[in-house]
DNA sequence: TTAATTTTGGCACAAATGTGTCAAGTAAAA
DNA sequence: TTTTACTTGACACATTTGTGCCAAAATTAA
């Protein structure tokens, strides 16, 4: 078995541990491994995934982009996380976003059927589902609610805080549309807080 | 058995038919009804809650106040939801935010512990649980991505047109925050729309 | 009913943010 | 290496948003 495999097993049994060898196993053999090379694009807006992905390394952005063209970054995937856009993955409906790849990235991919066929197979997959969304939901809650009673130098302050192993490995130009701001803003944060020092 | 707790049931079983009648059934053995006065507080921030609610009639908004004491409104909670914060409910934490009812308020409450049991005691819970906060997800994350690419006139827009049976039962003071904008902001909005019609 | 409170729209001014542009610096590609 | 593309910080200006205040209207309580 491919050591990406591995991982993403690992992941599950992590996350849901009344998962059995066994389970693991035979969902397993529906899982490919693929290579993106930078600036691929793993999903383009307006596209229905037929498959999830689980992100084993690398690094991806989520984007939106608006009628006059303009890119707007509403997440980044960081490792160890699923890649794919979850309101419109389970519905089966086209992505309203784009997923590209920031760097080179090793995703396991599933047909969005087997997982369907997981839940009806074996019954504790509904518990590892459960969880895994209780996760996003509050990752999500939290980011929002941050949007609605916290200042973009505070946002900025928590995605330092939050996510230190991306900083380095996402520009400016493309954290500011995460947080909300304009570059220009971005750049005003990061003054004042360098004179502040 | 009570009106209230009917209509909790029939939620339930709508949204996860997998689950039996006589598991509802005793999952209903310790549910109780209760009734909250306009401007009650249903949970105060810093308070756990020892029990979570399913809203069946009446309203409730959420919000968070800050270290000068000024509040803003998070979410509201309408007919047919549940009332608590996900986040610090489901790992037993004090909430960040309060829940104060707008009307007089009629809620069915379980005890925290009893969700938990249930997950244990009738397999079938899980999938109810998942598939609601799947829902829960999906809310959050186009509420999310309407701050991150959309105007704050879109976005009331959007309430009017997502919850008419809200619309004319919150004020304007109320929604401006929910909105993510100052009240002078929300007036100009409505001034610009109602000019342009 | 009257009195008190809340809500709303409006105004003026201050502060913050967005827009567009530029050049230096950095990184990537030929 | 040279060339190209991208990133960053900086500036000026326009626009938007926030703040504080007031008075009229609406709602609620006494």
């Amino acid at each position: 078995m491919k050591e990406e495999i591995k991982t993403y097993l690992k992941h599950i049994k992590d996350v849901c541990p009344e998962l059995n060898d066994n389970e693991l196993e035979k969902f397993s053999s529906e899982l490919t491994v693929e290579k993106y090379n930078k600036n691929d694009f793993y999903i383009t807006a307006g596209q229905t995934q037929t498959q999830g992905g689980f992100l084993i390394s690398g690094l991806i952005r989520v984007f939106h982009t608006d009628e006059l063209g303009n890119e707007k970054n509403i997440y980044f995937v960081p490792e160890n996380d699923y890649t794919f856009h979850y309101a419109s993955f389970m519905d089966n409906k086209p992505s309203p976003l784009s997923f590209q790849c920031l760097e080179t990235s090793v995703v396991v991919n599933f047909p969005a059927f087997h997982l369907h066929k997981s839940y009806e197979e074996f019954p504790k997959f509904d518990r590892y589902g459960r969880l895994i969304v209780e996760q996003k939901l509050k990752q999500q809650q939290e980011r929002l609610e941050s949007f609605l009673f916290q200042s973009a130098e505070q946002r900025y302050l928590d995605f330092i805080n939050q996510f230190p192993q991306l900083f380095n490995r996402i520009s400016i130009s493309q954290l500011c549309s995460y947080l909300g701001v304009e570059r220009q803003t971005l750049t005003r944060i990061r003054q004042k807080l360098a004179r502040s020092v």
